[in-house]
DNA sequence: ACTAGGAGCGCG
DNA sequence: AAAGCGCGCTCCTAGT
C-alpha cells in the first residue's frame, strides 16, 4: 500500500512519504530516473552530536521523506554507491553530510572523515555558489544565504515559510525550537512536508544559481575551488580536537576562582553586575573617575582600553571579571560539554562565510582563543604521539597590498628579505629610526591597509593628529604607488558600484558611501584565497593531520619525532609567489598542548 | 516569554 | 574630507 502524497503549496510539486514496501519501490524507481539529486536532512539539533531524523530527496517537482534508520540501504546505495546520477546537490552540505556520515561511520573516525570530505566535495552546494554570486548576509544589506531568504529572492517562493510555520506548530504542541527538532513527531504532517520542500527548493535554487555561477559569472573554478575547501574544512570538523579533560576542568575551576574574586571587589564598590556597563559608569563617577567617552547612543563607554587606562581598584575588578567570565563561557565550558561526550571538539567550520570569503569557526569560536592565556588553549591537545604545531604566512596582508598595488618600494624590500616595517620605518624616517618610529610606521601602514584615518592612527600609537596626518602622507609620497592603487581603488568603487572583482574573481560588492572598504576588501579577500590555496597543498599532503584554520594559520598535529621534518615542509606548501612578491610561511611546535606555545617562560618550569 | 540590537571583547 | 577591516559569542536592555 502506497502512502498518500502531501501536497505542496507550489503548483504541482508533491512530497512522497517512505513507510511502506511499495513506498520504498517507488522510489526506487523513482530514484532511477533522476541525474541531478538534491538532498537535505532533518536533526535532532544543530551540534555536531545531534543525530539525524529524517532524510529527504528531492528535485525541483517531487520530495521523497525517509526515516534513515528504517532503510539503510537507501542511504548507503545513494552516498556510498556513487555514480548513479551525475551530481548530488545539498545547501549547505558540510551540515548534512556529517550527520549522515555520523549514521554511517558511527564507531570509524577515520572512515567519516574519509566519507565526509569525499562526498561534501563532490556536492553541488547551492551555499557556496550563493556566496559567489553576492557574499553579503541578511545584515549587510545582501540575499543572505539560508534556504529561505534565497528562495524569496530567486524563486519567489516566499510564501514558504518552514522555519516560522514550524515554530508555530512547536508551540502548538507545548515546544520550542529547542525541544521541538527533538520531539515532535517524525511524521507529522507539516513537518514531512517542510522538510520534504526543503529538497525542491535547494534543487530548483541549484538550477537557477549553476546557470549565475557558471555561464553569467564564469566562476566554475572559482566554485570547484570552493568545494574542495568546504570539503577540508568539513573533514577538520569531523576529525575535531582532543580535548584536555583534567586540564580543562583545572582551567575552569582557577578562572571560577578569578571570576568570584574580582565580582566580589566589584561589588565592594558598589557594581552587582559587571557586566551592565551602566552600572559600572554610574559607580565609576561616584567615586570620582572622569569619564569623557560616550558610545553612539549617548551612554558612558566603559570599555577595556578605558579602564585600563584608569589606575582604578574598581575598574581592574571589572576587567578581571569579565576576562574570567567571557573565557568560561565562550570557551572552557563549551569545550567540557563537548569534550564529555568523546573527547573531542567539533566546532563548525564555516569554509566560506565572511563576505571578503575568510573563513569562520563556531561552537566554540576557535579562531578568538586569548593569546594572553595560555589555560585556554591548554584545553585542547594533539592525540597520542603527536604535538600541535601552528604554520602561519609571514605579514601576507602587507605582502598581498604591496603585490596589488604593484608597489616596487615594498617589494624589493620584501624580495630582499628585510623586515617590511623596518624597511618603511627607515624609507620615512632615515637609517637611524627608533622603534617608536618603526611602530608608528607599522601603524600607517595598517591604516592604509583598513582605510584608517589619521585621527584613528593618531588614538592607536599615541602621537597627536598632526604628527598622525603627516605620516600618513610621508607613506603617500613615498610608496606613490600604493597611494595612488588605493585611491584609484576607492574612485574607481565610486564610479561603477556593484561588484568588483579579486584577481582570483572573487566578488566584493562596494557598500554606497563606504567605498573606502574595498581597499582592505581586496587584500582580505586576496590573502584569504592564498591561505585556502596553501591549505589545500598542505591537505594533499598531510590531509590527516589538519586541525584547524585560523586566517593565515593551519593548526596541525605531527607526530612528535616527525615535527621539524613535517613543519619544514608544510611551510615550502604553503609558500609560493605572487607575481613578483614572494609568499612564505614559517612554523612553530608547540607540544603535547595547544597551549605549549602561548606559555610564558616562567609558567613552563610549574 | 521571547526577540533584536547595542555594547563589549576575543582573534587575525 | 573622512573612513580602521573581517568574524563569533555573551550579556544587558528595551521592545513586543
Amino acid at each position: 500500500m502506497r502512502t498518500p502524497a502531501i501536497k505542496t503549496p507550489l503548483d504541482d510539486t508533491y512530497v512522497y512519504l517512505i513507510k511502506t514496501e511499495e513506498d520504498r519501490e517507488a522510489f526506487w524507481h523513482w530514484l532511477s530516473e533522476q541525474d541531478a539529486l538534491a538532498f537535505d536532512t532533518e536533526t535532532e539539533g544543530l551540534g555536531f552530536h545531534d543525530p539525524l531524523r529524517l532524510l529527504q530527496f528531492g528535485n525541483t517537482t517531487e520530495a521523497w521523506v525517509l526515516d534513515p534508520h528504517d532503510n539503510p540501504d537507501i542511504v548507503e546505495t545513494v552516498f556510498t554507491h556513487s555514480a548513479a546520477w551525475d551530481k548530488l546537490v545539498a545547501h549547505n552540505a558540510a551540515f548534512d553530510v556529517i550527520a549522515i556520515g555520523r549514521m554511517l561511520y558511527r564507531d570509524n573516525p577515520s572512515m567519516l572523515i574519509e566519507f565526509v570530505e569525499n562526498t561534501v566535495e563532490e556536492c553541488y552546494d547551492t551555499q557556496i555558489m550563493s556566496h559567489l554570486v553576492d557574499p553579503r548576509d541578511e545584515r549587510d544589506g545582501g540575499v543572505g544565504h539560508g534556504l529561505k531568504p534565497l528562495s524569496d529572492h530567486y524563486l519567489g517562493a516566499g510564501a514558504i515559510d518552514g522555519q516560522t510555520a514550524l515554530k508555530n506548530k512547536f508551540r502548538s504542541l507545548g515546544l520550542n525550537m529547542t525541544t521541538g527538532w527533538k520531539q515532535i513527531d517524525l511524521w507529522d504532517e507539516d513537518y514531512v512536508l517542510y522538510a520534504g520542500l526543503d529538497a525542491i527548493l535547494t534543487a530548483r535554487l541549484e538550477e537557477i544559481l549553476v546557470e549565475k555561477v557558471f555561464t553569467e559569472l564564469n566562476l566554475g573554478d572559482q566554485f570547484n575551488f570552493d568545494c574542495k575547501v568546504a570539503a577540508i574544512c568539513a573533514g577538520m570538523t569531523a576529525r575535531g580536537v582532543r580535548v584536555d579533560m583534567e586540564a580543562a576542568k583545572s582551567t575552569l575551576a582557577a578562572l571560577t576562582g578569578e571570576e568570584v574574586t574580582a565580582r566580589q571587589n566589584a561589588a565592594f564598590y558598589g557594581v552587582e553586575n559587571v557586566n551592565s556597563t551602566s552600572q559600572v559608569a554610574e559607580a565609576l563617577l561616584v567615586r570620582g573617575v572622569e569619564l569623557t567617552e560616550k558610545t553612539e547612543t549617548g551612554k558612558w563607554k566603559v570599555d577595556k582600553e578605558i579602564l585600563s587606562s584608569l589606575d582604578d581598584p574598581l575598574a581592574k575588578s571589572v576587567m578581571t571579571c569579565k576576562a574570567a567570565n567571557k573565557a568560561m563561557k565562550s570557551w572552557v565550558e563549551p569545550i567540557l560539554t563537548q569534550g564529555g561526550i568523546l573527547g573531542r571538539v567539533h566546532a563548525r567550520i564555516a569554509a566560506l562565510r565572511a563576505r571578503t570569503g575568510r573563513m569562520s569557526i563556531s561552537e566554540p569560536a576557535l579562531q578568538q582563543l586569548p593569546t594572553d592565556d595560555y589555560r585556554i588553549r591548554d584545553c585542547l591537545i594533539a592525540d597520542e604521539g603527536m604535538v600541535i604545531i601552528a604554520a602561519d604566512y609571514d605579514q601576507i596582508e602587507v605582502r598581498v597590498m604591496a603585490y596589488l598595488a604593484g608597489e616596487d618600494a615594498i617589494i624589493s624590500a620584501i624580495k630582499s628579505g628585510v623586515d617590511v616595517h623596518s624597511s618603511v620605518a627607515e624609507s620615512l624616517y632615515g637609517s637611524s629610526f627608533t622603534p617608536q618610529q618603526r611602530s608608528l610606521a607599522k601603524g600607517a601602514v595598517f591604516a592604509k591597509l583598513y582605510g584608517a584615518s589619521p585621527k584613528r592612527l593618531a588614538a592607536q600609537t599615541g602621537v597627536d593628529e598632526l604628527e598622525a596626518k603627516k605620516v600618513m602622507a610621508a607613506l603617500d609620497r613615498n610608496y606613490p604607488r600604493l597611494a595612488r592603487w588605493s585611491k584609484n581603488t576607492i574612485e574607481k568603487a565610486r564610479f561603477r558600484g556593484g561588484f568588483m572583482s579579486t584577481p582570483s574573481g572573487r566578488r566584493l560588492p562596494v557598500d554606497r558611501g563606504h567605498e573606502y572598504k574595498l581597499v582592505n576588501h581586496l587584500v582580505q579577500g586576496t590573502a584569504a584565497d592564498i591561505f585556502k590555496n596553501g591549505m589545500i597543498d598542505v591537505h594533499k599532503e598531510y590531509g590527516h593531520l589538519l586541525l584547524l584554520p585560523v586566517h593565515d594559520e593551519i593548526i596541525m598535529q605531527v607526530p612528535e619525532y616527525q615535527a621539524e621534518e613535517i613543519g619544514a615542509h608544510v611551510c615550502e606548501l604553503m609558500g609560493g609567489v605572487l607575481g613578483e612578491v614572494p609568499i612564505t610561511a614559517g612554523y612553530k611546535i608547540a607540544g603535547r598542548s595547544w597551549g605549549d606555545a602561548y606559555r610564558p617562560k616562567e609558567a613552563l618550569i610549574a
